[in-house]
RNA sequence: GGGCGUUUAGCUCAGCUGGUUCAGAGCAUCUGCCUUACAAGCAGAGGGUCGGCGGUUCGAAUCCGUCAACGCCCACCA
């Protein structure tokens, strides 16, 4: 077989993931093995796959294919999330562009819209994910809005609600003008902001002075209904019970007197707005205040306001403070940097605004959320997250669920003609407890009105363990008994409170049990240079042509090597060059040994001990991977195999067993090497499954429908450590010699030979390190003065050079390392010499440095005498 | 304003409960090699007073205190 110098992916990725695919192997169904369950974090349906994802699902995909190895019964679910505000808002901007606008539409002919963009654009992220090699149970795709997942949605809701729960009020939210809908108190940013601090002039009524109130937001004095101040400040105690005109509006309005009024800010005055300032709404109801809104749901003013009307707010600060200076009202400006909130998803800067909302009590879900994170039940990696974890809870609020939008679940309540509404799962339901609840008989599916809003995009993904099962509708089946709680979530940290925090609280309320037992929080990527990846700043690598370049397998190494848990990821293509170099290095080992003559001819030594020292090895190698899972350090783990591969087995190992050019080797060496091969193809196949599997039918005659997938893992034999160790040694003997042929000038095919002027060696591995270095023997004897020598550990050796050696030269190298030696010495000398670390160390602390002395005094010794000797000659 | 975290080689990071797995890895750099598996490679080498200061200890990258820089989360100072 004639195999390519250069592994080239693009020839092998779609053949093996449509064999996958043709022969089932990443379906599961529940049978009698352990299951390993992840659910997949659900991507914007319409969204489009970015380096986040790319990061988020390689590792997912590393897990899961690594637990379908290790005997569990892996399934990783896919989906995708209706992302209710963003899709919606993608879907305004379309029709904008044909000139439609929503208000234009009815609700029907609006969600028809959605649902057309939906399946133009959805999934195509989930099809991206197929050629990064991703082995989802795609037959279980998912969406939140899909029918299963829609039904278990109103369920909970209504239960909820029936639990007491869930309740509708008017409260103080945040009002997003530009999507025109309420947000949760988590979907607001907080970002700082230059501005200015504006000092205005409020008449005293009855007085011809001035209260001066400092004030970001000027444009809001058309809703003050109050000026306050602290009753403890003594420089605005002459306020105290007065009346001040707001300016331009005229209003009179009272002074009032509240400690939380800071003396120190500004003028110690507060104008207080309470519609437009949480506050100041506070402020508003201690005090019975009245309250103006003045601003229209899309930020203008409205005619309550009485001035500027239908003027964007914005522009009103500008014209406000242009009108107050020309009427003398302006004090002064001061530049000022404060903290606005703005909308996670349209980036504008939010309002507080008083509505009518949905909201959901979290006392009781934090309550049982918390617990279990912190005592680990549920272990978070890495585990500074749970402190974040336990603030949030511990000072929750209640969370705003419903949305005036219309694309996600609509709210089921229905009002009644006559005033009240009921919560039920379906229009009949509701029908029905309308009239259980009026009495009247004579009501029909049309009296009833359906709340208009929609519920948050999270109120369907805190779920999503459970949804994806139909552990909803339907608590007892199979799958869910089977699947749930899932095995580990990964996930960014911006979502800890979005969505970890609250799939928690769903899973203890709705499944009385954890919904994953870990969870992973990944880094953020950002460039080489720590940015984070933007589209304006087009430091957003496209996922899909790094594939290209790099190759699924590549990419995927690329991102691994650079992400440890928790910390945000330096993305540089260079990583991925390196994930195909090493590719190539792999595909490369791999031709050397298919173009291996296997003939029945003696196996040499050095072949059996390289047998011997490769196979403790790997086990060793394999426990340390092991370890690095179980504490999901799989960058860690990755390098650890990288290192197995390219330095134990291709520059080690295989170096050992090569035949001379040209000539067979010998069946059980090649046995050996095939297996040793395929057994580190099972390692890589998790982080790299597509040149593994290329490889691994390669290497052996495979069944149509084996697959490297679906082989066991290769797990470790008790190891011989003293053979390691020797092996080290071996090592450095041989790079001794290595380093004299380089200094020398000696090519390798010049054959050397070795000798061992000291004691310490061990002749058992000689053959190896005859093959090795291309030796005539290895021999104990006397140094000849010609021979450059050098120490592993305590043991010298000497290669005998001949006329090639330059004397003096190697006087200075050895008089510097005495000096080295010395200076050594002297230190250990002083440990010794301190009576107290002799009291006090351990035994075997001491005892090491006694030893450490006579080391370094016989290698002194050694070297003195090498000294006198060349000198002699 | 609170809370948390980080600071170790040019870069990205390991270094658990203090003492040879303690100064490490990968990449990058430098030197020499086109040695028929691989130049996307091979063989070697250099490079850090472990952020600063102080303390505990016979002994500190490791424990304590403090300062500094950076980052993240939370918070109703207009």
């Amino acid at each position: 077989m004639e195999l390519a110098s250069k592994y080239n992916p693009q020839d092998v990725e779609q053949k093996w993931y449509q064999y996958w695919l043709d022969h089932a192997l990443f379906s599961s169904k529940p049978d009698g093995r352990k299951p390993y369950t992840i659910v997949i974090p659900p991507p914007n349906v319409t969204g489009v796959l970015h380096m986040g994802h790319m990061l988020n699902n390689t590792i997912q995909d590393i897990l899961v294919r690594r637990a379908r190895m290790m005997g569990f019964n892996a399934c990783w679910v896919p989906g995708t999330d209706h992302a209710s505000i963003a899709t919606e808002a993608k879907v305004v901007n379309r029709l904008a562009t044909q000139g439609i606008k929503k208000t234009d539409l009815s609700r029907d002919e609006f969600l028809k819209h959605a649902w057309d963009w939906t399946h133009e654009h959805g999934g195509i992220i989930l099809q991206q994910l197929r050629k990064l090699g991703a082995s989802c149970d795609w037959d279980r795709t998912s969406f939140t809005m899909d029918e299963k997942r829609s039904k278990s949605v109103i369920k909970v809701f209504c239960d909820l609600y029936n639990k007491g729960l869930i309740y509708r009020g008017v409260r103080m939210v945040n009002w997003d003008p530009k999507a025109l809908t309420a947000l949760s108190d988590e979907e607001v940013i907080f970002k700082e902001q230059q501005s200015k601090l504006y000092y205005l002039r409020y008449k005293v009524v009855g007085e011809d002075t001035y209260a001066i109130v400092a004030t970001t937001r000027p444009e809001t004095i058309m809703g003050d209904t109050a000026m306050c101040i602290n009753p403890n400040d003594p420089k605005n105690a002459h306020l105290k019970g007065k009346r001040v005109i707001v300016p331009l509006v005229g209003r009179e309005i009272p002074v009032i007197e509240d400690e939380y009024v800071d003396v120190e800010f500004g003028t110690g005055c507060l104008k207080v707005t309470p519609a437009h300032d949480v506050n100041d709404y506070m402020l508003g109801e201690k005090h019975n205040l009245q309250s103006i809104d003045i601003f229209n749901d899309n930020g203008t003013l409205s005619k309550a306001a009485g001035m500027y009307i239908g003027m964007d707010r914005f522009d009103v600060r500008k014209q406000i403070v242009i009108d107050l200076e020309a009427a003398g009202l302006l004090e002064k400006v001061e530049d000022y940097t404060n903290k606005v909130g703005c909308s996670e998803r349209t980036n504008v800067p939010i309002e507080p605004k008083l509505s009518m909302q949905w909201f959901l009590k979290m006392e009781h879900l934090a309550e049982i959320a918390l617990a279990p994170v912190m005592n680990d039940d549920i272990k978070f990696y890495p585990a500074k997250y749970k402190n974040t974890y336990r603030h949030w809870l511990e000072n929750i609020k209640d969370w705003c669920i419903s949305r005036q939008l219309w694309w996600g679940h609509r709210i089921p309540a229905y009002y009644l003609p006559e005033g009240g509404y009921v919560v039920a799962e379906t229009a009949e339901a509701a029908l029905e407890a309308a009239r259980a609840k009026t009495g009247n008989n004579a009501l029909t599916i049309n009296d009833l009105r359906q709340d208009e809003d929609c519920l948050d995009t999270w109120f369907s993904s805190w779920l999503w363990p459970i949804s994806l099962f139909d552990g909803i509708n339907n608590p007892n089946n199979d799958e869910i008994n089977y699947y749930y709680p899932t095995a580990d979530l990964v996930t960014g940290p911006d979502i800890i409170f979005f969505w970890v925090a609250r799939m928690i609280m769903a899973g203890y309320e709705y499944k009385g049990d954890m919904p994953f037992r870990n969870v992973y929080f990944t880094g953020i990527v950002r460039d080489k240079i720590g940015r984070k990846m933007s589209k304006s700043l087009g430091n957003s690598p496209d996922p899909l042509e790094l594939i290209e370049k790099f190759g699924a397998d590549g990419v995927r190494m690329g991102m691994m090597l650079a992400a440890p848990a928790g910390n945000d990821i330096l993305f540089d293509e260079a990583l991925c060059e390196q994930g195909r170099n090493f590719n190539n290095k792999i595909w490369n080992a791999l031709r050397l040994i298919k173009g291996w003559e296997v003939a029945d001819i003696e196996q040499p030594e050095s072949s059996r001990l390289a047998i011997e020292w490769f196979d403790n090895k790997l086990s060793q190698t394999i426990n340390d991977i092991n370890d690095d899972f179980t504490k999901y350090r799989l960058s860690e783990a990755l390098m650890t195999v990288y290192k197995l591969f390219w330095d134990e087995f291709s520059s080690w190992y295989l170096e050992m067993v090569k035949p001379a050019y040209q000539k067979p080797i010998d069946r059980a060496t090649y046995n050996a090497t095939i297996s040793f091969f395929e057994k580190l193809t099972l390692l890589l196949h998790p982080f790299m499954p597509f040149i593994t599997e290329e490889i691994w039918q390669v290497l052996d005659e495979r069944k149509d429908g084996e697959s490297v997938m679906i082989a066991a893992m290769p797990e470790a034999k008790e190891i011989n450590t003293a053979l390691l160790s020797d092996f080290e040694f071996v090592k450095e003997v041989i790079a001794g010699v290595r380093t004299v042929r380089l200094d020398k000038n000696i090519p390798n095919k010049e054959t050397l030979s070795l000798v061992v002027t000291s004691e310490g060696h061990n002749d058992a591995y000689n053959s190896v390190i005859v093959k090795m270095c291309n030796l005539e023997s290895v021999a104990h004897g006397e140094k000849d003065a010609t021979a450059a020598t050098y120490m592993v550990g305590v043991t010298e050796y000497a290669v005998p050079l001949g006329n090639n050696i330059n004397v003096e030269e190697e006087i200075k190298k050895m008089e510097a390392e005495i000096e080295y030696l010395k200076g050594f010495l002297n230190s250990v000398m002083k440990k010794l010499g301190n009576e107290k670390f002799v009291a006090n160390a351990k035994p075997e602390i001491v005892e090491n440095e006694r030893k450490k002395q006579a080391d370094a005094e016989s290698k002194i010794k050694s070297l003195q005498d090498n000294i006198a000797n060349l000198r002699k000659a």
